[in-house]
DNA sequence: CTAATTAGCGTAACTCATACGCAGTAAGGG
DNA sequence: CCCTTACTGCGTATGAGTTACGCTAATTAG
């Protein structure tokens, strides 16, 4: 009665659904102490570091115990993915839609940078945990003004998140990238002129002509500028949807 | 005098720049030949499949002879994920920047496809091997006569490569995780419908209500309505983007 | 008290990446 | 024609990783 046919077993591990059982001695650990133990593992050490055995070693157990209450190291992952991301702060009352989802994606942004590892997760599946779900609830919520369908806003909200979520690997994966060698980023311009033949690649010729990729110093801020400028773009043609689903022409 | 100071080891194998030695044996081995194994054995079995072990065992070589040709494991993914995508198809004459990169997008698409485990690569720097930068150098291209500055069209298409790079990865990661167990699929909206509850995330459960999450049945055909819908509204901005920059109102 | 049930853990099998050094091979110099 | 030199391929070994399996001990239901 409580729980009726399957739920998929991830999905109940992160909602908190164990069924309780009476017998048997006390676990000594539970999935939230591990999955805490692994992201500050990965926080401080990166993804990588996060193995079976390391996590245990953190908690003061034998790596085996952790297969008591975890399928698999994929399984952690994915309660990982969800846990990480911190339910989100509520909207502001009364903003319009796009005030909303500006200030929605900036709480995307800082609650991710915390955890830089999160863009390397290999995800298998639509948002099905408390916390990502709460993250879709929020981003629909901004719209619930727009008169758009329910479709509609799920298109959006779709749309948004993938921009998003390619935003934040890029972003992470170059700003990795810039600290493992600095040098090889700040000569990118020259490397490229050097290996681009004009007759070939004429329109990138012409960017590093003009000097574009000269100047890339620092990851953290410059992305901040290309980030905005791609969503704002991205929100000035969901303006241009809401404007014609919504207030049809009087031609 | 044909090879100024440094080039990155990575970006010069790309590139085919290797110094020609004289002395020695013949290697039986090129670079080539391991890009286009690994590649082969990704497309048949996925990325987790290729190991250095498995890469050599396809060439009938040890797996300690690939290290001659190749730094790392990490060197020779960083050479498939440009060797897999194939040079685009010449933008068609004389169509406006919109078709242009419209075209281009369902050209990255296509290519992309072929190479399911493409997403799933640790990208670690800006776009720096042949292929990769043809791909740049089309997007770019397409805009060309948009009057936009270098550095406006290098924005436009960060964002867009951004975008199509989120699209790419959540519609791999959905698809396979699809064909993994197409139960747990099908069922989604009935899996969230158990778990939202409709005081905490109102917004989700009038979009679970409305039905939008029931009809999930394939990928390969949803996704390219929802990645087109996206693509859209972020072309729609860029047009805004290019009115307001380059045909400023005669107010 | 007895039986059922479950937690933790030791062992071991397997797969990986890769450092190191040796052996053999082909070209250049005499 | 022979020796030097530089380079290729490979065998071995190390250390790290995931995880199946089965044992032991703890805990509670009856």
């Amino acid at each position: 009665m409580s729980k009726q046919p399957e739920l998929p077993a991830d999905v109940a591990l992160m909602w908190g659904l164990r069924d309780v059982t009476k017998r048997g001695p006390k676990p000594s650990l539970s999935v939230e102490d591990i999955v805490r133990a692994a992201i500050e593992l990965a926080d401080a050490e990166g993804i990588t570091a996060v193995s079976m055995a390391r996590v245990a070693e953190r908690l003061g157990n034998s790596t085996m115990a952790l297969y008591r209450h975890v399928k698999s190291k994929d399984d952690l992952l994915v309660l990982m993915s969800d846990a990480a991301l911190e339910r989100p702060d509520p909207l502001p009352d009364g903003v319009d839609w796009r005030t909303g989802l500006t200030f929605w994606t900036a709480g995307v942004l800082t609650a991710v940078r915390k955890h830089r590892w999160y863009s390397k997760l290999p995800i298998s599946g639509p948002p099905a945990g408390p916390n990502n779900l709460a993250w879709l609830d929020s981003a629909l919520g901004a719209l619930k003004d727009t008169g758009l369908s329910e479709e509609g806003k799920v298109g959006v909200v779709m749309g948004l998140m993938t921009y998003v979520q390619g935003e934040i690997r890029l972003s992470m994966d170059l700003a990795a990238g810039f600290a493992d060698n600095p040098d090889a980023f700040s000569r990118y311009g020259a490397t490229l002129a050097r290996v681009v033949d004009p007759r070939q690649l004429p329109a990138l010729a012409e960017v590093l002509a003009a000097g574009v990729f000269d100047e890339v110093e620092s990851f953290d801020e410059t992305d901040e500028a290309d980030f905005d400028f791609g969503l704002q773009l991205y929100l000035d043609g969901v303006a241009g949807f809401i404007e014609r689903t919504c207030q049809p022409d009087v031609t």
